[in-house]
DNA sequence: AAAAGTACTTTGTTGTTCAAAGTTAAATAT
DNA sequence: ATATTTAACTTTGAACAACAAAGTACTTTT
């Protein structure tokens, strides 16, 4: 029996990543303050997790202003959304195999 | 828009912890020298993953002989069974929020 | 001028993961 | 009888990850 985990990325281990991508990849972007409030997570935490996914070169960032506030936000690179696609699809195997 | 990962388990979070539970649903028991070498793994390493998941009760050990080896091996309890169960469910809520 | 907002960075503590070495006890080989 | 091996750990120590809280820089609102 193989466990193929092959595919698992080390950079969607932890929750919060996980859940920083997903919300990524569903929508085509997302600012500092509502990830932030979604996540229910420090402005530090978030910062330092959102910094892990640029270094993987997984997410973008966009700086602007919405009238006269900065406002970041960040947006899913294409390598990011396809190493996030074979991560869910080991996750999508490991769950079939429990349904044998 | 919420990101249901309510029935995440942190003591799933580990790739390696993720792999002995998937392994120990599949098949009703499983040694520690084959687990050792099915995740390619030191033994001190698998020895304290193994530990964390009897500390959580989602694991049984049973000790036996085979022949005048002694032979240890390991079970998912119930209690395992049900929270890994719910694990697999948050990542494929999470797996069919991409899909839409 | 003071307070608040945005988006961080820094600091320091705590937690996690790991390999390597050490341990115990029995079994087998020399 | 002694040495080596196997099984299944435990301990140690180092590296890295995660986190809250505090600090920073800059701007805007009051």
């Amino acid at each position: 029996m193989k466990i193929s985990l092959d595919q698992f990325d080390k950079a969607f281990e932890n929750r919060i990543r996980l859940q920083i991508m997903s919300v990524l990849v569903a929508n085509e972007s997302y600012d500092f303050n509502s990830l932030k409030e979604l996540l229910n997570l420090t402005d530090g935490n978030l910062a330092s997790h959102l910094k892990a996914l640029e270094k993987e070169e997984y997410i973008q960032v966009e700086k602007t202003f919405i009238g006269r506030k900065p406002n970041t936000r960040y947006l899913a690179s294409e390598k990011g959304r396809s190493a996030f696609r074979l991560h869910l699809l080991a996750l999508e195997n490991l769950i079939k195999q429990q349904k044998l």
